[in-house]
DNA sequence: ATTACTTAATTGACGCGTCAATCATCACCC
DNA sequence: GGGTGATGATTGACGCGTCAATTAAGTAAT
């Protein structure tokens, strides 16, 4: 490993940071204003909504724990915690699973299906209206293929971290 | 208003949902791992670092509170949590304003001070590693032009929200 | 069947962010 | 100078997210 690339040593420039700053603090706005109108529409979270819509194409409306977890990319525990609190507004349940009772089921409850109905189309309205309509088809597809390269990088990325402390 | 126009009315493509989805998380990642890498090599949080910045820019290191959210952006009560529990670990500390006693002035300890320097440098480094690296300059510049467009997109429709119910 | 290991899920503590309410001070004005 | 209203800042409640610890149930070995 030579160290000497053109990768990771030198600060970064002006520009570089003006971009960088931009990025976060749009992309931070984005969210800000997806939960807002969520919010507002709906009277639910992004985090729930992304579960309600795994549920609804689930089987019976109903998942293993682990497995929605997965499927929306959470940590066990953040699902949990979000779990219960969705669970205490009465959008799903919780139930031991049959052949694995260590395994927890969640299922939609009839008001969480209503819910998720409910607010299916405000949210791909406010898709549209914050995020579409500001950006032309090219801009779009640049944006998908940018934001592409950023995530393998990321991900490789993450795949190095604490390794190979090497020779000297 | 002829509400015929080219926006807000179908629904996204599975396309322009993909970008959508593919661009929330991502930007989710990049500020997960942002904040890791900076908790990791400093035990500070992008937050922390955007106040320290602030004050270390500043006469003197300190600031008025009120001209320090509006110059990093961050609603009052934020601020204020956000500087509680700063204070609690001697990066910051407060004092009555002299001139007007409402107004309170935050100012950089020692312990701050030092902490923001050897934050500095894993900063840069964190974002070129995360981000620039990621990029070629075309990208970069590409995603600045598409940043600034969403984001004037999303300002402009801040302003028109819960406006004019109009006629029917 | 006891011990040990692993896996599923939950919990608690704590930092972070938002909203609504509150408190203190200033500014004005009669 | 005693209201009245604006302004600066803090607080409390609550949802959200992470980490570390824990509980509970399955699996395997002896």
């Amino acid at each position: 490993m030579e160290q000497g690339g053109k990768s990771g040593r030198r600060s970064p420039t002006a520009q570089e940071l003006g971009v960088w700053r931009a990025y976060v603090e749009t992309s931070e706005y984005v969210r800000q204003a997806m939960a807002a109108g969520l919010h507002a529409t709906s009277g639910i979270s992004p985090g729930d909504y992304g579960i309600l819509l795994a549920l609804s194409e689930a089987e019976e409306g109903r998942l293993r724990s682990s497995v929605l977890a997965e499927g929306i990319g959470w940590e066990r525990s953040r699902l949990s915690h979000h779990l219960g609190r969705m669970e205490s507004r009465g959008l799903i349940c919780r139930k031991k699973s049959d052949n694995d009772s260590r395994g927890a089921v969640v299922e939609l409850t009839d008001e969480g299906a209503r819910t998720f109905r409910a607010s299916s189309a405000p949210h791909l309205r406010l898709i549209r209206q914050l995020f579409i309509d500001a950006l032309t088809p090219e801009d779009l597809a640049d944006l998908g293929r940018i934001t592409g390269k950023l995530r393998n990088h990321l991900e490789a990325e993450a795949g190095t971290q604490g390794e190979a402390p090497a020779s000297s």
